[in-house]
RNA sequence: GCGCGGUUAGCUCAGUGGUAGAGCACUACCUUGACACGGUAGGGGUCGCAGGUUCGAAACCUGCACCGCGCACCA
């Protein structure tokens, strides 16, 4: 046993295993090894990110995870990496190079050099948080580490790309979209995020174009938006207006334009609500999804006034051209009330859609988009666990840890049919498939019902974004007129396509032509359509031909094809993490082993961005699910409640609390604080907390060290005395508290359990009952309670380790527990020692450890515990020795008075069943006899009779509480049998004392 | 509007039908030989409100209030 130093120093001993584990491969993982797997992709982050309190919890709960595992045998796959995240890094980047003036606007780059700079820019300054992840003790596998912009990756995403346009479920389309007037491009609905914004209600009138003098009101939130309206529109049933369908009115804006060229219908849409405004709404098809649609159905014409940045354009009028659009929207209210069509306008709360990204409204806007029906959506919407279902195998939750050194069970737990009729009937239009297949557990669970609710409103996706750091959508595209365009010989000829569908498909290359008259997809099975379906020699198609092969696209820009501009959302390639990163589409010996993972670890907020569609995508391309149970982390918030954010100034830097507390203190301090289920407020002293909990467990290992002797002798179970078997029975209840809620992903509960047990059973009660032995001239009993410390400790410091790893690593090295055990098992770090079970019945037999050691430990910590009271009720420095005298119900062992001495610092603790105590001497009513505490010339028994006339009304009001349930009829005949024993077991205990009270106030007279 | 959480000590939170708990903060005493980032003891709660079920409710049911979140939205 090497000297623990006094202090505990974190950074350089953090450093020293973190490097020894890297050295010694301790994170590697190998698919070829006989261990059973336990496997955990990371969510990957961006790639400009850096380190937050989110980024801690997370990664320490995979950290957690993955360490257990190793220690319960498994060989682990922690597989880290980061996310190129398409508008955060672009926009990063480029605000860099305005900074240093390398260029305005990212077209004085142009599209390759901006990229270029993206890359490089990434090469130098990206995946800082894969660093910052290192100084947490993230023990992720390194080596392979992915990037979704690497080669093998970024062809993953063509892959999948070609394949879904193959299936039909790609498409391309003139649509209503969000789009980022900041960001210039399209988003998804999941993108946009609704806020409440203020603004005012405007009421405006028109004139009815055939009934001169008739005006109608409308009520809008937005007028600049009226250069656009192409009809009004009123609910068909709405008596106010029925007589007014048909008609016409003359739109308010643009003044300059004639009046007639202003006229627009007046339409009946069963859209419009009676009560809402004035019933009378204003048709906005370009500007509006709902209005959009209602464009649709009426036939109306689209007219745009706005440009992609936001600004009103020409069509909006001479007075509104130019401006942006808040600054419209006054504008068109002035020019409203200058003409004296303004009625009123009030304050107004209304529900508006803002880029997530940019914080800026978005504007719906019609474009030409890639969209994706989502594949295997009812296979991902059936796979997932509602709340309340039955789990068939034995209702445990959480992987299960095969017993050290033992190979797995399967630990496949598909196939389960027996809780379909137990599946509740799921509201919504899509019946969830019966849950034979739900294998899928979601912690907490409820939020699987907030994954089916959107899987069953889900809404096609948006996939591509005008932006240019991404994957850039494979598809390569050639308009062609009939009369210059040979198929055969100009595309078809080409060597790298082929004549028919089947065989391009098979080659991987998917082509569609879309006829540009109608745009009508135009599909003959092997595109004969050009000699035979037309005559007219100036139909005009637009090809496309979708590929992974960069090396086609490039025969095909030969040819005059030009790739499309567009990348991909980030999200088109996240969706494919779990398995990209594992090798696909090759069968890897790392998919075979690790794949589907065991369990993923991430924040709700990315539950429908990410988890949903990495299951689709696991089913689609694996037929598997990527992962067999999700862990949605807390939320981390200020003391007011808000997020965490940079830009709020209320997140501390995890860097800065390393350096001040270290790693472990913040690893534990932040899992003791962040329960299942429920946001956590973060507090510093919650870290401080754990700092204080690692000096306790560092100093505990210095007094054991001080005491010296053999480390880890053998236990003579024949030796044992009552605090060692209390002890070990603790421990024996802390593994297993400790192994259940981790099992169940309640890691709160595990350190809550871990702390309670090693500060206030190990140290407070054995630690200091010990001191008994440790100073006596037993050497054999001594020998045998460090043997039994050493036990304990050792097996409490594998607890600890997957939350501590490096203050535990020390000590079980420092302390010599390395020793003896084999190589691979603990010899050469505790990151392979065996995980600590629960006593076997033949452990048990041999400890020789019962109920009865446990009792008679606690009753003597309750005489401990009254005889301070004692002291305190007179006065008594806890650190003045005194004498104290116990009156004993039955014979003890000189070692248990021994032990109850030094607790209760007495000098000496008297055992004499023949005690006289003068009359008044302070006494108190324990499990193991009367203790008094002799006070020469300090007597007052009044005062005494006192004090114990209040320990009677204390007995008294319990006593009567359990009397009272007692007498009631209806308790001893409804109650289990238990139940009613315990009840009675009180009111005996409880009347005894009682009595027992009385009596030693009885003696003391009557005052 | 629909859905989901939450409401327990001054603060942050455990507590799934049977004697109200932890950490922090607070009070008193203690620099006793691992630890003052410590020890010992202590004060502090009609468990949001109102009903109901039950012998018994902080817990189960119903309704309400307030806080938070998600989805959908009416111009």
């Amino acid at each position: 046993m090497s000297e623990i130093p006094k202090t505990y120093e974190p950074p350089a001993i953090e450093a020293k295993w973190y490097a020894f584990w890297e050295q010694n491969g301790c994170f590697s993982a190998d698919p070829k090894s006989p261990k059973p797997a336990y496997s955990i992709v990371i969510p990957p982050p961006n790639v400009t990110g850096s380190l937050t309190l989110g980024h801690v919890l997370n990664n320490t709960i995979q950290d957690i995870l993955a360490r257990r595992a190793r220690m319960t045998g498994h060989e682990v796959l922690w597989l880290p990496g980061t996310d190129h995240a398409g508008i955060a890094t672009q926009n990063v980047v480029e605000k860099m190079l305005r900074k240093e003036g390398a260029m305005k606007h990212r077209d004085d780059l142009g599209r390759e050099a901006l990229v270029g700079k993206i890359w490089e820019w990434k090469e130098k300054y990206g995946g800082i948080i894969l660093k910052q992840l290192r100084a947490l003790g993230a023990s992720c596998d390194w080596s392979r580490t992915r990037f979704t912009m690497d080669e093998d990756y970024s062809r993953c995403v063509s892959r999948v790309f070609v394949d879904l346009y193959k299936k039909g479920l790609i498409y391309r389309g003139k649509r209503m979209v969000n789009w980022c007037p900041a960001s210039l491009t399209a988003l998804s609905d999941e993108e946009v995020e609704m806020k409440e914004q203020k603004g005012f209600m405007y009421h405006f009138r028109v004139e009815v174009a055939e009934e001169p003098g008739t005006f109608l009101t409308i009520a809008t939130t937005r007028p600049e938006t009226i250069p656009a309206d192409t009809a009004v529109a009123v609910n068909p049933n709405d008596p106010r207006y029925t007589h007014l369908i048909g008609k016409h009115v003359y739109r308010a804006l643009p003044l300059e334009v004639p009046k007639e060229q202003r006229r627009i219908p007046i339409i009946a849409d069963e859209h419009v609500t009676f009560d809402f405004g004035t019933g009378v709404l204003k048709v906005t098809p370009a500007h509006d999804k709902a209005d959009y649609e209602i464009g649709v159905r009426h036939k109306l014409p689209v007219i745009d006034v706005l440009t992609p940045d936001g600004r009103m354009a020409a069509e909006a009028g001479a007075e509104l051209a130019g401006l942006d659009r808040f600054a419209a929207r006054k504008k068109a209210a002035e020019i409203l009330e200058a003409a004296g069509a303004l009625e009123k306008a009030e304050p107004y709360v209304n529900n508006v859609g803002f880029s997530e990204r940019a914080d800026v409204p978005i504007e719906p806007r019609l474009s030409e988009q890639w969209f994706l029906k989502y594949p295997s959506v009812e296979q991902a919407r059936a796979c997932v666990m509602q709340p309340g279902e039955l789990q068939k195998e034995n209702g445990s939750a959480g992987f299960q840890p095969a017993a050290s050194g033992i190979l797995p069970d399967a630990q496949d737990d598909r196939g389960s049919n027996d809780v379909a009729d137990k599946m509740p009937a799921t509201a919504g239009r899509m019946p969830a498939l019966p849950s034979s297949n739900a294998n899928m557990r979601f912690f907490p669970d409820r939020w699987a019902k907030v994954y089916d609710h959107w899987l069953n409103g889900i809404q096609d996706w948006c996939i591509s974004r005008q932006l240019w750091w991404g994957h850039r959508v494979p598809v390569w595209k050639k308009r062609v007129t009939i009369n210059d365009y040979q198929l055969d010989a100009d595309v078809f000829g080409w060597s790298g396509l082929n004549a028919s569908r089947e065989e391009n498909e098979k080659a991987g290359v998917v082509v569609r032509v879309f006829r540009v008259r109608d745009g009508l997809e135009v599909t003959p099975e092997d595109y004969s359509f050009r000699t035979s379906e037309t005559k007219d020699d100036t139909e005009t198609f637009d090809v496309f031909v979708a590929t992974a092969d960069e090396e086609k696209g490039r025969g095909l820009e030969k040819n005059g094809f030009a790739q499309d501009t567009d990348v991909l959302d980030t999200w088109f390639s996240s969706w494919l993490w779990p398995f990209a990163t594992m090798g696909w589409p090759e069968k890897t010996d790392t998919l075979a082993k690790f794949y589907p993972t065991t369990d993923l670890v991430t924040g709700p907020d990315i539950i429908f961005f990410w988890v949903a569609r990495m299951i689709m995508a696991g089913f689609e391309w694996m037929g598997e699910l990527p992962f067999k149970n999700v862990y949605f982390t807390s939320i981390i918030r200020d003391k007011q409640g808000r997020k965490l954010s940079k830009s709020l100034g209320n997140s501390p830097d995890p860097l800065d609390l390393i350096a001040k507390f270290g790693t472990d203190a913040l690893r534990f301090g932040t899992m003791r604080s962040a329960p299942l289920g429920t946001d956590v407020t973060f507090d510093e002293k919650n870290i401080e907390l754990g700092r204080n909990f690692c000096t306790k467990l560092w100093n505990a290992a210095r007094f054991r060290q001080m005491q010296g002797g053999e480390t880890e002798a053998d236990i003579v179970p024949t030796l044992l005395t009552s605090d060692d078997k209390w002890i070990l029975l603790r421990l024996d209840a802390a593994v297993r508290e400790v192994s259940t809620a981790l099992d169940e992903y309640r890691f709160s509960e595990a350190t809550a359990a871990l702390y309670r047990f090693f500060w206030s059973e190990y140290c407070d009660w054995y630690v200091e009952a010990s001191k008994a032995t440790l100073a006596g001239t037993d050497d054999a009993r001594k020998a045998n309670t460090l043997a039994v410390m050493d036990y304990v400790f050792s097996h409490t410091l594998r607890l600890f380790h997957p939350f501590m790893p490096f203050i535990t690593e020390e000590l079980w090295q420092g302390m010599g527990f390395a020793n003896d055990m084999p190589a691979n098992q603990g010899g050469k770090t505790i990151m392979f020692a065996p995980w600590p079970e629960p006593f076997t019945a033949e452990e048990r037999e041999y400890f020789i450890l019962d109920e009865s050691d446990e009792q008679f430990a606690n009753a003597k910590y309750e005489v401990v515990n009254l005889g301070r009271g004692l002291r305190r009720d007179f006065n008594i420095a806890s650190s003045k020795r005194v004498r104290f005298v116990l009156k004993p119900n039955a014979k003890l062992a000189d070692h248990e008075t021994a032990v109850m001495q030094i607790l209760l610092n007495a000098e000496p603790l008297e055992v004499n069943a023949a005690f006289a105590a003068a009359k008044g001497t302070p006494v108190a009513l324990t499990p193991l006899g009367e203790l008094f505490l002799p006070l020469d010339g300090l007597i007052d028994v009044a005062a005494e009779r006192e004090r114990i006339g209040k320990e009677i009304a204390k007995v008294e009001d319990e006593l009567a509480k359990v009397r009272v349930k007692l007498a009631d009829p209806n308790f001893a005949g409804k109650v289990p049998a238990k139940v009613l024993e315990d009840h009675q077991q009180r009111e005996r205990d409880w009347s005894e004392k009682q009595a027992q009270l009385a009596k030693m106030r009885d003696a003391l007279g009557s005052p």
